[in-house]
DNA sequence: CAGTCATGTTTAGCCATGGTGAACAAGACT
DNA sequence: AGTCTTGTTCACCATGGCTAAACATGACTG
């Protein structure tokens, strides 16, 4: 969370590189040199240090990210505990409900989604070039808040320090005793709720995951449009479809930890 | 696919150090500084800086690699034309054939997957931790030689310089000349067969996808078991549902190109 | 409960090397 | 042919990456 105190300089010039190609959906050596402010030279040789290790590839002058990334990433989320006892209940949720149903860990102080699944139902447009968009902060989403209230104190505290709490419509949190309050009240009732906090017309309902030690692992949640999530289906319904999927995930990981021997990825 | 001339040192630090991270799944700062041959200062600084930036988690004394891979790569792939072009149809094609379907494309001289579908009667253990493994050769596969022959012949020369032609069963081929030889039958035919060359018992059917410039994006492929892929299977039914597949694909990314503005990436 | 031995982290300093700027090569388009 | 581009390479120099050692922290042990 700190920065680091003898940072690689030249690590972060390439990871500059990096995200410069992919916010430009690939790049030429000129363009990327321009982006990062150096050197033609230096675009150059990172790029070619990149490429001689199928980071990257280049087609005639434009390089572009290498599928490397998706190699390594599905690797990642196929060895990670979480994902493995979460995945068949969470497309049985978006099924059971014909909604949008999620799969969040938090990482970096942020909610990473893992999974996310399309109900029959869902709203909005499933033509987007991402599909795992890029992590959200946890204060203004139902997976992000039920993480958030099984977290350490001190933990979410070096978070708020760190990203504060961002508005991102009129009805997220930004104050810090009225989040703690609600993280309060989500531990009492044991799910959380997203009242068009991230995004208006829409609602969600979350709900933890932890282990036997009880520390939290991530969160499931579904999410739909104000119109279908009201009454109580927002109130009751829901929450006590997610809390179920969430139950099960729990029992399915315990039952794995038993067995033993598992990766060292959440 | 000629080493860089002034490759930035730093930089493969890292890389190996993110390699030796993946193939560990998540190690110590010592651990990873008794693997690379540095000290635990320049472990620890190059580990903080890929922290800093979201590529690298911590969590107590052991660091793994982050799932911002993920988030890049399920990006990288949503933005192929190939891919948001052929994943319908190749789920179809494993729906049809009840075996399993493939998409490749080729990077770095390799074969990278870009999506696997499991058919209904498809055998092998679906519980693997890579699920899109790591790029194979392009001379043994039936996707690589559907892609092989229709690259440029210096290419395919350049290629085969660099990786050979290694031997993965008896029926691999290995010898350059009968390599062309095949490569030309399938430019007769149309698609490529897989005979037990690059695992025993399995057989495969490819099929190039080329744009209309008659350049080779990648290929689709459908495998199964000898005792299903066998006789008229394997001579005719396969390869019109093969081939029939790639065409589809092949008009879906005419008619995308048509509509202009397709973002850089195969 | 002290003592030991791991670990991760930080510091100081030297020499390698990453970066610069300019020269070079290779095409594309007048 | 000539003039733009572009990518690539070269030689030099000061930055900063690496090492080694010291420091801090905590876990295990006798």
């Amino acid at each position: 969370m700190k920065p680091a105190k003898n940072p690689v300089g030249a690590v972060e010039t390439t990871i500059e590189l990096i995200e410069a190609l992919e916010s430009l959906d690939g790049a030429t050596v000129t363009e990327l040199a321009d982006a990062l402010g150096v050197t033609k030279g230096t675009a150059h040789n990172h790029l070619a240090t990149l490429q001689q290790h199928h980071y990257v590839v280049k087609q005639g002058n434009t390089y572009t990210l290498s599928l490397k990334f998706l190699v390594i990433g599905e690797y990642l989320r196929n060895s990670s505990v979480l994902y493995e006892n979460a995945k068949a209940e969470v497309e049985q949720l978006a099924a059971d409900t014909g909604e949008y149903a999620h799969l969040s860990t938090e990482q970096h102080g942020l909610s990473q989604k893992l999974h996310k699944v399309r109900g029959e139902y869902a709203v909005g447009t499933e033509y987007q070039r991402a599909k795992l968009q890029k992590p959200d902060c946890l204060h203004y989403t139902a997976t992000g808040k039920a993480i958030l209230a099984y977290l350490p104190r001190s933990r979410v505290e070096e978070i708020i320090d760190y990203y504060g709490l961002p508005e991102r419509t009129k009805q997220t949190i930004t104050d810090r005793d009225e989040l703690y309050e609600t993280l309060a009240e989500i531990r009492e009732r044991g799910y959380a709720l997203n009242d068009e906090e991230e995004v208006e017309r829409m609602r969600a309902v979350g709900a933890p995951i932890r282990n036997k030690d009880g520390a939290v692992l991530g969160a499931v949640s579904v999410s739909g449009p104000v119109s279908r999530m009201k009454d109580e289906q927002f109130t009751d319904v829901m929450p006590e479809k997610v809390t179920d999927a969430a139950t099960v995930i729990e029992m399915n990981i315990n039952m794995a930890e038993r067995r033993g021997n598992l990766p060292r990825y959440v």
